[in-house]
DNA sequence: TGGCATCTTGTACAAGTGTACGATATTATA
DNA sequence: TATAATATCGTACACTTGTACAAGATGCCA
């Protein structure tokens, strides 16, 4: 059984960690290069990211020269279902349907967008 | 032209301008009653809230007998969209679909409310 | 009108967050 | 092997957040 119970994660860290899972793994330079290009951090703030990010228990490192790499410690389904949840209910009491509603509305979504969610839970 | 660059919302002060909302205008005794069970806060913390709230230009108030009567001072609708907005950067980068795959897997949404939404995207 | 109940206001404080510098260690290179 | 480049580590610091007590103001009821 994995851990449960991981402390909490600040939006900055999720932002990092997102990014860790996109590149499977990554040092702190790599890190830096993929954030976005209006998301300007310096080296040294990604590095406490990441650090405080293992010191959570979300990373883990192995060790490629002088440099550390990173990678996920834990399920990012898992993480993502708890942040999704806490969101839902901050923001809507914890019904899905207002938020679906405004993606809708707000041009995130198209016909085929529902198309294939429409066939996400047809088969379930 | 209404205010806009609001300082940020905090977890719980969202969670207290929800409440507001809901309940169009209230005292600090109202949100404390609507609290959901669960979350167990002192009336003297939701009072601080709901004065941070004020302060950042959310909330304004009315006084009825001694009591402040707090009622929401920006649209839900643009709080929101801020909201979801950061959300949806931080976990997926922006894309909405993972968080719509998301929901659809994880018994949040039914086909009705598929079928919903397909209306409402149909009808833009 | 005196006092109880109820509110707001001022203030506090520890922990968490965002951001980052300086010192030290390590690796590759000339 | 000395040096430049690049990492990490320790530390810092102001601001925010969650939580709340105590004191003073105010309205209501007997």
């Amino acid at each position: 059984m994995a851990r449960k119970n991981l402390p909490a994660l600040s939006p900055s860290e999720t932002e990092i960690l997102r990014l860790v899972w996109q590149l499977d793994k990554a040092t702190v330079q790599e890190v830096c290069d993929k954030l976005p290009a209006k998301r300007k951090i310096a080296y040294a703030t990604v590095q406490t990211l990441l650090r405080r990010l293992e010191h959570k228990g979300y990373l883990k490192h192995d060790i490629r020269g002088k440099a550390h790499v990173f990678f996920a410690a834990v399920r990012k389904e898992h993480v993502v279902k708890k942040s999704v949840g806490d969101f839902l209910d901050r923001l809507f009491g914890g019904d899905p349907i207002p938020l679906m509603q405004h993606l809708a509305e707000h041009g995130k979504l198209d016909a085929d967008d529902i198309e294939k969610l429409k066939q996400l839970v047809d088969k379930k």
